[in-house]
DNA sequence: GTCTATATTTTGATAGAC
DNA sequence: GTCTATCAAAATATAGAC
């Protein structure tokens, strides 16, 4: 009982999700290397480092944790988008839209995804093509090519094509040089990425 | 007359530029926080950091004389491209062949060029897109909308498609995803980025 | 979970001899 | 230009009290 009423006067303790996306939002705007703990620590109105050595071994295991949430939700998404998409060309819009979306929503994790040049510091992850969610891109440019949607050439072509307009919209979005929301670029970019792409 | 035996005897001594050049190789390889000056001195068979210091300041401003040099010379190339070519779809055929050529013939430049962030160990220079380089560059594509080869779309989105499609590309090759040499992939990716602007 | 205090290590950087 | 020696600063990381 004492502790309830501890609890409910003294200010909320700073919970794992917390730090991971003080982190992000640190690691995307400034880098890695250039955030330091202590950096973490005083976004999140800690005195010291303490709280975050607590919930991680180090730092390394923050941005790993950072990667593996990022990638695993992608890739449920992904997923999803499968099931209910049919044709190679409605899949790849739909992550399209969702790539878009997340630009708009929650730019921290496009940035990770698409600016962070993320083998610099997760040197023992896998690269981000070896992860699931592309390996399943991948799997939908292939199933694409062989019904006819989409050109046969290289696959990994393809994705650079594809993958090459969207990914340089959406950054240029983020850094401001595109000034308005990413929504607004969505249709023609989408245009523009699969007409690189599309059997004529 | 002694002092020439000794210069003929003794171990070359290291250039300015050749530790431009070893930096820029461990830079783009390891990238720049990951790299400490002693690294650079090992590869340069020094024993220590000392003759580094006496060439620069301090490493950002190794970094900052490298930046200079390579956004220099890419700006003289595109006045050179500018001075043998009318129309703006030849001078943008003649800039990817550049970066397609510098691919397999100067890898390190387009990694720093395209693969590092620039702005994350270099905060006191211009972006890259404001360097004269790619004003530049920009300005061949104003000029193409004018004259209606291209698009009469946000320049800056044609900035996005063009580029997005061959910086991806030389990306995939430098990290071995895609496995020839950027010149087996320049006609065929020229085609796909120009389709993405061209007025039809 | 948060604090104080401190240990450890690395790296950037300087001084001065040769 | 290169070496030895050394410094100062910063950041990672740990120990232990509350």
């Amino acid at each position: 009982m004492d502790q309830e009423i501890e609890e409910s006067i003294q200010v909320k303790a700073v919970t794992k999700d917390e730090i991971l996306l003080a982190a992000l939002k640190l690691f995307t705007s400034k880098g890695y290397f250039k955030t330091s703990l202590t950096d973490i620590a005083e976004l999140l109105g800690l005195q010291n480092t303490s709280t975050i050595y607590h919930h991680f071994k180090d730092k390394q295991m923050m941005a790993t944790e950072i990667y593996i949430n990022i990638f695993d939700s992608l890739s449920i998404s992904i997923d999803e988008i499968r099931r209910k998409n049919q044709r190679s060309s409605e899949q790849l819009k739909s992550i399209t839209e969702l790539l878009f979306r997340l630009t708009d929503e929650a730019p921290d994790v496009i940035r990770f995804l698409f600016v962070l040049k993320l083998d610099e510091f997760l040197p023992d992850e896998k690269p981000a093509l070896e992860t699931a969610a592309f390996v399943k891109v991948f799997k939908i440019i292939q199933s694409g090519i062989r019904n006819g949607e989409i050109r046969d050439i290289d696959p990994q072509l393809i994705n650079a094509y594809f993958f090459g307009v969207i990914t340089h919209t959406l950054c240029s979005v983020l850094t401001g040089v595109l000034s308005k929301k990413a929504d607004a670029y969505l249709n023609q970019s989408w245009s523009a990425a699969w007409q690189t792409i599309a059997k004529r």
